[in-house]
DNA sequence: CACTTGACCTGTCCGC
DNA sequence: TGCGGACAGGTCAAGT
């Protein structure tokens, strides 16, 4: 998925465009993308207006002043796309989808209107078409006759409906450990989140969400690389040193991706549709074959904690000499 | 508890 | 060109 500098980026788009915005309807193909009751939609989403867009880890939050919240993860290829301003488009969503086990949502639909992209860049900085396409879920439309698509092919991505004062009590929330660029998170917290997971990989440390949160498959290689620590290493061998080297490394990797606007490998796209251009600073993420920026060594790539796993095999051993 | 593996889905790419 | 298998940015539930 969208990891925390990808989700951030959606969160910084979609305050420009939601806040005030009020909503008039929502579609969904599907109750896995969307499970709540035509009721819940009813009685808290209908006539109620955007508050704020939050982010905590990789899940973003929509607070509505009906004190209900939208809560929304996007998993590995969701997208959200706000789109301005829409006439005469086809809302018939995934009327191909004729295999869906689930049953067609029984929402009301959006009227027809004709969609005209808003802030869309030059064509080849964008991966997402006319909406909605066979990926799209869910079409929320807001009052004023704009639109905000839920996109997600793998359809492992979820948005709920639910009370603002019970999202913080969802499972994931109750489990999931601190934000790592918030500005009281220190280094002596970092070090000492690891000391749960010293015999495991310090990749599989760095991807556990309870651990810290918002580090997915791209950034925790980037940021091993910046501290010259192999990702297959036993996290309880590393020195206090070397976890102070991961903090800075990690934090610079994160606000660099956000300024960047995150990375796209894949799917993912900001609130205007648009890529992220992280992957062109990237230093061993899907640059396997070619050489490490620092030593020229070949960057390698094998399987670290069940997922693909980049790094330079020599960088942590000139390290230790 | 800590740790690993497979499942959830769809699409794409690569080798035969 | 077709087909099977591996793989893809993330969690979960199960197993040991």
């Amino acid at each position: 998925m969208p990891e925390l500098p990808e989700v951030e980026t959606v969160r910084i788009g979609l305050s420009q465009f939601l806040p005030g915005k009020r909503f008039k309807a929502v579609s969904s193909d599907n109750p896995k993308s969307f499970p709540n009751s035509n009721e819940d939609v009813r009685r808290f989403l209908y006539k109620a207006a955007v508050k704020e867009v939050k982010r905590r880890a990789k899940v973003l939050i929509i607070d509505l002043d009906s004190e209900y919240s939208l809560v929304i993860h996007m998993k590995m290829t969701g997208q959200l796309v706000f789109v301005k301003e829409a006439k005469n488009m086809k809302l018939q969503i995934n009327s191909n989808d004729q295999n869906s086990k689930f049953p067609p949502s029984t929402f009301h639909l959006p009227p027809s209107t004709d969609a005209v992209r808003f802030g869309a860049g030059h064509p080849s900085d964008s991966l997402v078409g006319e909406l909605p396409d066979r990926s799209t879920r869910v079409i929320f439309e807001f009052t004023d006759g704009s639109k905000l698509f839920f996109n997600d092919q793998r359809k492992f991505g979820w948005i709920r409906l639910l009370p603002t004062i019970e999202v913080s009590n969802i499972d994931f929330f109750k489990k999931v450990g601190p934000e790592p660029l918030a500005a009281d998170f220190s280094k002596q917290e970092f070090r000492g989140r690891f000391k749960r997971r010293a015999k495991t990989s310090i990749k599989a440390a760095l991807l556990d969400q309870t651990v810290i949160a918002g580090v997915g498959n791209i950034y925790a290689d980037e940021a091993l690389w910046g501290a010259k620590i192999n990702p297959a290493s036993r996290t309880g061998i590393l020195s206090t040193g070397k976890l102070d080297k991961l903090y800075e490394e990690l934090r610079t990797v994160l606000e660099l991706s956000i300024e960047k606007g995150g990375s796209t490998d894949r799917n993912y796209v900001d609130a205007e549709g648009k890529k992220g251009s992280y992957l062109k600073f990237a230093k061993v993420f899907r640059r396997e074959g070619l050489a490490c920026p620092r030593c020229a060594t070949t960057i390698l790539k094998n399987r670290v904690a069940g997922r693909g796993t980049h790094y330079c095999p020599k960088c942590p051993q000139l390290e230790q000499a």
